[in-house]
DNA sequence: TATGAATGAGGCTTCATTCAT
DNA sequence: CATGAATGAAGCCTCATTCAT
């Protein structure tokens, strides 16, 4: 008698109707019409299902979370080798162009960025993010060199990281095609070099 | 008779007031008449000496990146050593803590990347800005390891420090604080140091 | 086969719900999910059982006046004495508090009288209430001074009644608390002194 | 140079249209729109003036409340007699019909009271204003029958005059025409009379 | 009967921009 | 140059009502 909720199927594609226009309008000029439009519904339907605007950013920024926590673990899983190894399989799940690389989802991800410096709510959901991820590379870090300096430098490595995330949004064609991943991977092993041969200094 | 311009010193208050309104409030929620009022002026005058919104903000780019292009160029001028020493000259002047570090300037040159993936003017100006000094940082690079490898390097390194500029932001405590400047300097010795012992490969 | 019809508690559900929720945010600002909600249903199904919103304020106007006609009824049933003592009834059975007393009706009632002002359908519910219970007070009145003059002193009163409810729901606090009855009796016994003395004249 | 402000005289226009449309309209639907028309302005220009809507009713509720004060103060000064006088003068400043009577004042008087029930600022303001009154018709009375009854008999007479307010605006008709200043005065004398020779009691 | 999704109109509010003074 | 009023276009959100299930 009661109808079947397809709400989060709705929500689903409300969301990525976010993604989709925000990656070309940023979020302020993403209009709930705009978003209604790119995931076609109707507008007064984007509010049946979500309370306000925010509300969908945030659901985004998880989801965003939700997927690169997946990369990471499905190319952690694969990695033969060392705790080296971990580490550039951390960075490759971030900036390894392929298949699953997704401009869309990055230009997304800067926009989010800013929005953190002006909404508190959207500032914490961003933060849980980040700390998460860098507790992630930290551990893996610590493997190799110890926990005393592994705090800084996942910190230097994932801010080359969301760097590379910038530059390739906002100024697309100034870094070298390609090129990101492997110059973080050599970061990362000049960093845990020095580190290593200093340990027990 | 005429009263002598005061455009200029206008549009540098108004420039200044839409930094400080910029960085709390981002871009689009920033309107005429707060950025007036931080600016001390009236609403209808800001009209007066700019055409529109967007080019307030296309002279704030201007801006910013003049007042880094000074900073580089104190401290290079002020360097004694090598090559090596001017890169990291040039890494501090965007990140050395201390009294000429801005948060206000960072928290808004993070906004003007994200509006740079939507508005193609931003896009321009935020380009031309960091290819100079992309440029600049290149050249410093290959002093050192010649040019083959610099580009790479040199974007690994800034990509680095504007990804410290977003996470400072945005996530603030988050990245151990201090730690910015020293850990991409580390990052460039080994960057160099793996590139000088490949050096005719 | 055919299952005994609940229309009619439904609709009582329902109602309530608009009584509830009325009371603390007006008639406009009742949605019918909020009053579904109160009542324990579905929006959907308020829509089933009553045409449209306005239909369920219509039925509340009946039933508030329904239960204040009960409370007069058996108040007068109870009076032992003359006329004068019946009018002090009609007048308790407003005002009196005690466990019959209902914030939440008075209210709704309050409500209702500024939604007469503006809804032509609620303005001729709202008046056949009142002047069903005018028209009883000033019988009761009348038999204490005659005709000629119960009307006014009839409206006086019921004025005053009304007046109590305006008073205790927009501005509590502001009147004596529990005075309100034995105000009005007084009120009562010096207009039906005078009016007495006055008779014949 | 500077332009002159005419914010006072568009605030008056604004609040004067908002009267108008209330009286026939209520609060919730008077919208901004239909206020703006009622003054003869464009819907933009209210927001110039004013915040929020709910600011408009709150300066409406001030005006209401300073001509009510004002001819309460013009009726007192021209009362000769004693104190019974002065507290018939105050009942008529607010009942007697006449050139001064405005029926749509005690209508949006009417819609202020309902709203004042939901709305904490308007019942901050509306308590505000009825406490004043309130407190001024208690003087008067008390100066006939002494301070310890006085604030009941008070209550007793406001509530009737608020109350005549809903009647006539909710269900004109229904009372007698022009009995009200009349019923009134002669409920105050009852409760007078009685009240002085229960003195010393 | 009952549910909950869907629609579309309309309301409040914000704001860049224009313009009279 | 400067002020501040004025406009008009959106934008977010609410909500009564309808409808498929």
């Amino acid at each position: 008698m009661a109808r079947p909720s397809n709400t989060e199927e709705r929500r689903q594609q409300i969301v990525q109707g976010l993604l989709r226009v925000m990656a070309e309008r940023g979020y302020e000029r993403a209009s709930i019409t705009e978003i209604a439009k790119a995931a076609g519904l109707s507008a007064g339907l984007v509010h049946y299902h979500f309370t306000e605007k925010q509300e969908i950013l945030l659901t985004l920024v998880e989801q965003l979370a939700g997927r690169v926590r997946e990369r990471v673990k499905t190319r952690l899983e694969r990695v033969k080798g060392g705790a080296r190894a971990q580490v550039d399989a951390f960075l490759d799940a971030f900036l390894a162009t392929g298949e699953d690389a997704d401009p869309a989802s990055v230009a997304a991800w800067v926009t989010i960025s800013a929005e953190a410096v002006r909404q508190p709510e959207v500032r914490a959901a961003y933060e849980k993010v980040v700390r998460a991820d860098l507790e992630h590379l930290e551990e893996l870090v610590g493997a190799v060199i110890g926990r005393r300096r592994a705090r800084a430098v996942a910190a230097g490595l994932f801010a080359a990281v969301q760097g590379y995330f910038v530059l390739s949004t906002a100024a697309p064609g100034l870094t070298p095609p390609g090129s990101a991943a492997g110059t973080v991977k050599r970061m990362a092993a000049g960093l845990l070099d020095a580190a290593e041969s200093q340990e027990g200094t």
